[in-house]
DNA sequence: TAGATTGTTAATCGATTAACAATC
DNA sequence: TAGATTGTTAATCGATTAACAATC
């Protein structure tokens, strides 16, 4: 592989997924993988896996497969899990509550150190050592802890103005919970989640299967 | 277009997303759209709108372009969300709660039936008029509503087992929120919501951006 | 050495985009 | 009619897979 070639964002995309497959294995006591036990896991074939690595270096052994921890260290450093992200967080309702309170989040490299709501009876209320603050403060916080990764959970009538909010303080990359689409200069990334957008393109699978 | 082509599943996937821009439209009393309108709402482009809906048929007008209704019923009703499904969900804590407490399921033609968990402290709990039922009475359940959809929001370690008993009693589409890849007989559909991976993949650009 | 598995190249497959005749 | 936009074809682009020499 040359190694100038740019990854591809579906490269990057599952190399997270590569990551916790081995954070698994190294917990079971597995010392050495190969391409295609590691595929098995995580329905990806073997030539995939390889391919995918070749573009950031050579990591593993041939006719022995890849040392699980030293691999996995590789793919962390990658990512820039070799350091802790901090991260604000938009909305607190049911689902921002759950986000707050997940500590998969602090176990992977990511710690929120600012919650924020519009809804004055919310404010000022605590969640795992956090504050609610209002939207006032955002800039200040992101400014303050270099915050560059943002969640947003509100409302989609909302996020697009708190979106612009973010990115005028400094966001660089955003994972977006509301069922919108946002609006953001080139050079700020964004993600979604949308459940309901994902069961809906499985009830299309559903409709067909019994013909209703 | 042959409209014998089954339609790519990256098309079904972004259905729901046409389906959700046409719905703002709608609200906002929009009559008609281009497929260039409709592109720019959700950075999709007005070919790649126009090659994925020839898969169903033609719902344009040259010269024109889509009456807004007209397009909704088309895709609500390709998508089978001209009836309602029923879920279950197994996994209440805080994030299975969120996605309990969610109106966008119930007003997106999705609609929970049943709510799981192995606690026995939450066991017998309410929310929002649903009971929290102990994993064997799953299978009734479902049997009982035809229910073919289920979101899993249990943790990782517990999700695989949920997941067999799901098949087991005749779901045959997951939505698993749990980090972790499930292994599934071929002709179940299974998607993931995974946060921590989305932002992994985030945490590389970042990384890249400012060289740390 | 024999067997296994990597890293890489080339072939294949599939998705996106550009272009335009058809037509409202 | 002139202008706009569809639906579709063909070209392009990009990702996946197969195959295998290198080598542990």
């Amino acid at each position: 592989m040359d190694r100038l070639d740019v990854p591809p964002d579906v490269v990057i995309r599952r190399l997270p997924l590569y990551a916790r497959s081995l954070r698994y294995l190294l917990e079971e006591g597995v010392h050495s993988v190969s391409s295609q036990e590691l595929g098995e896991r995580i329905n990806v074939t073997a030539a995939q896996i390889r391919k995918d690595l070749s573009y950031f270096g050579e990591f593993g052994k041939q006719g022995i497969g890849y040392d699980v921890e030293k691999l996995l260290n590789h793919i962390e450093r990658i990512l820039g899990l070799n350091q802790r992200w901090p991260v604000v967080l938009v909305g607190v309702g049911y689902l921002g509550q759950a986000i707050a309170r997940y500590e998969g989040f602090h176990k992977q490299g990511l710690q929120i150190v600012g919650l924020f709501d519009t809804d004055p009876a919310k404010i000022g209320e605590h969640v795992n050592d956090l504050t609610i603050l209002p939207l006032d403060q955002l800039a200040r916080v992101i400014r303050e802890h270099h915050v560059r990764l943002a969640i947003i959970a509100v409302p989609a009538a909302q996020a697009q103005h708190v979106a612009d909010l973010l990115i005028e303080a400094g966001v660089r990359a955003i994972l977006n919970y509301a069922p919108i689409v946002l609006q953001t200069p080139d050079d700020v990334w964004v993600r979604y989640i949308d459940p309901v957008a994902v069961l809906h393109s499985l009830t299309y699978y559903l409709a067909r299967e019994s013909g209703d």
